[in-house]
DNA sequence: CTGTTAGCGCCTTCAG
DNA sequence: CTGAAGGCGCTAACAG
């Protein structure tokens, strides 16, 4: 009554049959890979649902098929500057194989059971989680026999697939150079006390540093910017001024502590070393020149991809990790030797 | 015989009516809304439910009700610094109102068509697009009845509901206050050429500058970092290094500007004055202190969301078009007047 | 309030 | 190669 055009009801595989005088499975098998109809008939089935716009319902497809062609994506902070990147990319390969992308922005820590329930009902194929699961939620996602893929962070029980960027052989690197080059006094600004990648790369520092005999300040941060800065104040407090390099957990709050440097007066790497870690865009802009490691973006996400493309044809194959080095970018925010490996 | 446990065949609702022993409807009804079961029954259902973990299968719910909870979110530059915060926001609020995000992170336009197919397939409830659609596109889309927001875009053709932030108004107060700060030689460092974006923040600057009798130069750009830089370099070659003040169209570009007048030894905004749009997390930066126009996306998605929720639920409602004035950040990379508005 | 009965749109044996 | 028939898991009238 009220609307002027008709709403069109939607076109099923009947409507095309009718219309080709041919059966409806003769209809669905034109739409399956290895079909197997007459060349004449397949030809006039698909003129007609050109015409109509038909396509197969994707929904009443997984019903019976077992396959949604979903993916749950679970990502923790979006906005940290490092995930847009990631979640194009992974985007972008899902759809590759014929994968579409269910996205699950987490908000905080106690969203992820909500988004679980959620991700239960929606029958997705599989989940790549760039996210802290407990592992009572691991265990949960196995029960249900649903293929997971852990990014930048391995399982803290039972072995999940899991692809990474090394963040001891990152950090190592940046140390010994660190040291090599003569600072001594050393200050960390580790990212939320939660965060595996936070863990894994302050634990990492530690560690190099302690191995050439020196102990870090760590003082805690967020992983943004204002943490830099804060962190930076932090440090100096503490050590009374006397720091020679600062390692942030990421690029991010390298960037902020290298600002809250320079607006003491301080000048980087004159006075204080900086280094991150990720390689995000910002990090290589002329006003930061972040020395840090970049990850490789590109081949983790393909490689996530792959990993759970081929669990979801074979839930049986074993969980594997895929550990990929970054790679070292000089920059200008540290003093250390350019040449040498 | 290869794997040890068990594949977990899923749970159903005549699973639990089993357990329950009660009719499979009875289930059902337990999960819907404006149920009407029997207390002790239903109390009982719900036990065993949770005891096997049911949930109503999403798939299998949609294929009658017709709502399958999916919205498509269309978005071309993932990377674009300004997207994610978006995203995020958008993600959240869709969640808040039962409904999910499936994700299509565009390359390029020509993906759009290929993109669009996808959604028919996965009959969605409604398309939020950032994302630059043909008068074709969006016919299709309003012919298969499905209700579309544009998100920082209008439509070329038929009306269709959108949420903009004002570009007009926003480059009006930026040119007014550079002109009355004494700026008269201005340059523009467009974004893409087809994005509609640029083109309204273009168009809009280089109006109001017409309407003080002034001419800019303009010279195209990507709305990348880099685009910034070279941008600055081809308005100092055409004006002879005669530029006072320099218009971005987004702060991305702007920043890049800013850092290659200062690698030329000129001061920001002493020597030369900048400004940009969108005010994302960088240009807010120490390093950059970027004078601009921030968009209020809490606002925005908010609205964007609502707007669409509304058309799903009824699609006969008329096109609406929601202007988000956006707010003047003075910061510090032009010769401006602080004080009045 | 409750169980029974039809499908939603499609895939998939199964005879022909 | 092809059509007929039986569900996938669930909701939505219907009678009780």
């Amino acid at each position: 009554m009220t609307g002027g055009r008709p709403i069109r009801t939607t076109v099923t595989s009947y409507d095309v049959a009718r219309l080709a005088g041919v059966s409806q499975s003769a209809v669905s098998r034109c739409f399956k890979p290895g079909a197997s109809v007459a060349p004449a008939k397949r030809d006039r089935i698909m003129a007609v649902a050109r015409e109509l716009g038909y396509a197969p319902n994707a929904i009443a497809q997984s019903l019976i098929t077992k396959r949604s062609g979903l993916v749950a994506v679970l990502i923790s902070n979006l906005t940290n500057l490092y995930y847009p990147e990631v979640l194009a990319e992974m985007s972008r390969r899902l759809d590759a194989r014929g994968m579409r992308v269910l996205l699950f922005a987490l908000q905080a820590e106690s969203d992820v059971d909500a988004m679980l329930a959620e991700v239960w009902r929606y029958r997705v194929d599989g989940i790549i989680a760039a996210a802290r699961l407990l592992p009572a939620q691991v265990a949960a996602i196995a029960e249900r026999g649903l293929p997971l893929v852990l990014y930048n962070r391995i399982s803290e029980g039972d072995p999940v697939p899991s692809v990474c960027c090394d963040s001891v052989a990152g950090e190592t690197l940046l140390i010994d150079r660190l040291v090599a080059a003569g600072h001594r006094r050393f200050g960390i600004v580790a990212g939320p006390a939660d965060s595996y990648v936070s863990n894994e790369r302050v634990g990492a520092a530690s560690a190099r540093l302690a191995r050439h005999g020196l102990e870090p300040l760590v003082v805690p941060g967020q992983f943004d910017h204002d943490s830099g800065r804060a962190g930076l104040e932090q440090l100096l407090a503490l050590s009374n001024g006397a720091l020679d390099a600062l390692v942030a957990a990421n690029d991010l709050m390298a960037i902020g502590a290298i600002e809250a440097a320079r607006a003491r007066g301080l000048d980087v790497p004159g006075d204080l070393s900086v280094v991150g870690f990720d390689g995000v865009g910002p990090a290589g802009w002329d006003s930061f020149r972040v020395t840090t490691i970049r990850q490789p973006v590109q081949r983790m996400t393909e490689a996530a991809v792959a990993l759970l493309a081929e669990r979801i044809e074979d839930p049986d194959l074993p969980p594997e990790r895929r550990l990929f080095a970054g790679e070292f970018l000089p920059g200008n925010s540290a003093r250390i030797e350019a040449g040498t490996l």
